[in-house]
DNA sequence: ATTGACTTCCAAAACGTTTTGAATTACCCG
DNA sequence: CGGGTAATTCAAAACGTTTTGGAAGTCAAT
């Protein structure tokens, strides 16, 4: 209704109006100036169904939220994207949110997304070691860019953060301050970025001699889906079975739970037991003490994965796309020196010295 | 391609394959189980740009992410949009995201997806008194539903939590320990949800014969944007300038910052000084003391706001649609008794026993 | 005057649906 | 056997764009 009502009031063809809009330099300077006159007299829109109909382009790319407890309210995927958003925009780039709970539903999401055309592209946050949405979209030769990597035969683009390094070196940090039995609240294995954390504080514990991490020695272990919640019960348990001095959390909110375990146990948080999280949540200034934690840059890592998109879509191979960034620790007020052996023995009693949570 | 291609594998038009697939009853039913059997065998997916360039519909729901800090990364817009995905794939509708600063950038993502006609309709959320995109929206007689009220001549479709009412009951609460002083931490004046909390905590102290409410006076209160950090800058300045015995905060967040700020100033919470907040974060179980905040249905909400949306788009009119839910009260342990004024009266220098935070 | 090269324009096809209006066939009744 | 009704099918148009493959016109060189 619309190319063409230009064309009607001009007295000019369908295909010169487009071809004036599109600037091709087939069309006179003259009549060029006087389609784009028009169009912008009667605000011309493109009609963008109409577009994707003939260009065979959906224009958009897609994401699935994973919506579970642990997962999707998860401020992680908030910071992504809101910085996809402003990403795709200047590559014209619809985004189509969809939610689906993990399983069969997110089967069903992303099949939806391609087989209906709905999308270009799809960028997918949180990979499994084995994962479905992956096996999926390669087998279908789909673009999608990944954050974080998965075990698959096929090459895929990823952009992913060396969380295996920035555990290794809070572990490290751990140690440096005299600890010897650093216990870790881990996200479900499943999930790859649990799985390099893991090896990260593993590794820091090995090399340190403190090798042989069993139940009960060196590095007790937890794992559980990350939320405070589970954070809370994790950690106290760890408090009744496993007496560490000091808990690395494979996410903030794991942190903030066990912040809380800790303190409703009488101890104090970096002196009796350290913490240190991950992913610096804009609230890690403002638990009780301040949490240090690891900072991952979410939202650069997300235009990158844009970038990497509109290159699979334009027919790129995945091969060069493959990158892994560091993390950066932040160092708070919820670490610090081991604390003295003789204090811990009675530390399921409420201390004499209640806690004071900011010295001065 | 492909409706065609059916036709062609059966030997019939296309216009049969199309309405065997979409049920009519005008196509013989031996013929639409073949039909239907072809389509099943090759997986047949409709095209959807096709089918919107026909419909004239879009066939997806708009949503406008507000870009800024204590704005998106709210985790209320999270929670919004994991109830609106589900709630609109059951009719079968596509979830538009885009995100855009608040201001020119905002007005621009509202036109695009108005006059591209990439959606059907929009979903917005954190109304302003004056808002212009409520203004936009009505004056192009666009269907929209909102997550608050907004001043507007004409009428349109909103589902609005009864924050008035719960700030009420919140400061009814304080005042009823016994607290005379009673501050609140706002967000800012133009969110239409800050007008009416501010109203309801007004009109509890007012009630209360503490109707003056001025600077120093009964109801010492601030406006900020809704973050942790703001929250406990904000804390800090009411601390020192106007020593309320207890807090009112617009949001969970800045209650955060604020209990933040409570303990670094060596007061306790729920003791010297008692917070109330609004939202119920996940977290809010899971702050130091555990905070006693204000709950919606959010999730509920949104899921109202698509079935009006719906409605909207297919013609019915907003007057019908404008509904008023009430938030409920989550005691927990971050407000209490006021304190006794005599122990008030050094707040400012560190208390000789200090803050036991989980009192057994 | 013819040829060739440019410039400027456009008709028509294509993308994959849904809808409209009509054609064809089959059947029954008088 | 003619006429009407019902059941089934389909050709064509429409949605709004982009692209393809010329066509028409102008100009300069031959």
């Amino acid at each position: 209704m619309s190319l063409s009502r230009i064309a009607r009031a001009l007295g000019v063809s369908v295909t010169t109006v487009s071809r004036a809009l599109a600037g091709y330099e087939d069309v006179a300077a003259a009549t060029r100036a006087r389609v784009r006159q028009e169009a912008a007299r009667i605000a011309y829109k493109p009609n963008s169904a109409a577009r994707r109909l003939q260009g065979g382009r959906a224009g958009a790319v897609g994401v699935v939220l994973p919506n579970a407890a642990g997962q999707f309210d998860d401020p992680f995927f908030l910071r992504m994207l809101s910085a996809i958003g402003p990403a795709l925009e200047s590559a014209a780039l619809d985004l189509l949110v969809t939610c689906a709970r993990p399983g069969q539903d997110e089967r069903h999401a992303y099949r939806a997304l391609v087989e209906n055309r709905k999308v270009d592209g799809i960028l997918l946050a949180r990979t499994r070691s084995q994962d479905d949405r992956i096996d999926y979209l390669l087998d279908q030769d789909f673009p999608f860019v990944a954050h974080g990597r998965s075990d698959t035969a096929k090459p895929f683009a990823y952009v992913d953060i060396d969380g295996e390094a920035a555990c290794r070196a809070a572990t490290e940090r751990l140690l440096g301050f005299g600890h010897t039995r650093i216990a870790m609240i881990n996200a479900p294995i499943e999930y790859r970025f649990a799985v390099h954390r893991q090896a990260g504080w593993r590794a820091a514990l090995g090399a340190a001699g403190l090798g042989e991490v069993r139940r009960g020695q060196a590095g007790p272990l937890r794992h559980v889906e990350a939320t405070e919640e589970n954070g809370f019960l994790a950690m106290r348990d760890l408090l009744r079975a496993d007496a560490p001095t000091a808990v690395l959390c494979a996410t903030d909110r794991i942190a903030v739970g066990a912040l809380h375990a800790i303190t409703d146990a009488g101890l104090r948080v970096g002196h009796d037991i350290s913490v240190i999280g991950y992913d610096d949540l804009p609230l890690a200034s403002y638990t009780a003490p301040p949490l240090t934690t690891i900072a991952q840059p979410i939202e650069r890592a997300a235009r990158r994965m844009v970038e990497m998109l509109r290159a699979r879509i334009d027919g790129a191979a995945p091969e060069t796309m493959q990158e892994i960034w560091p993390a950066r620790l932040i160092a708070r007020a919820s670490d610090g020196p081991a604390p003295d052996p003789t204090a811990t023995i009675n530390r399921t009693e409420t201390p004499d010295d209640p806690p004071k949570l900011y010295p001065s």
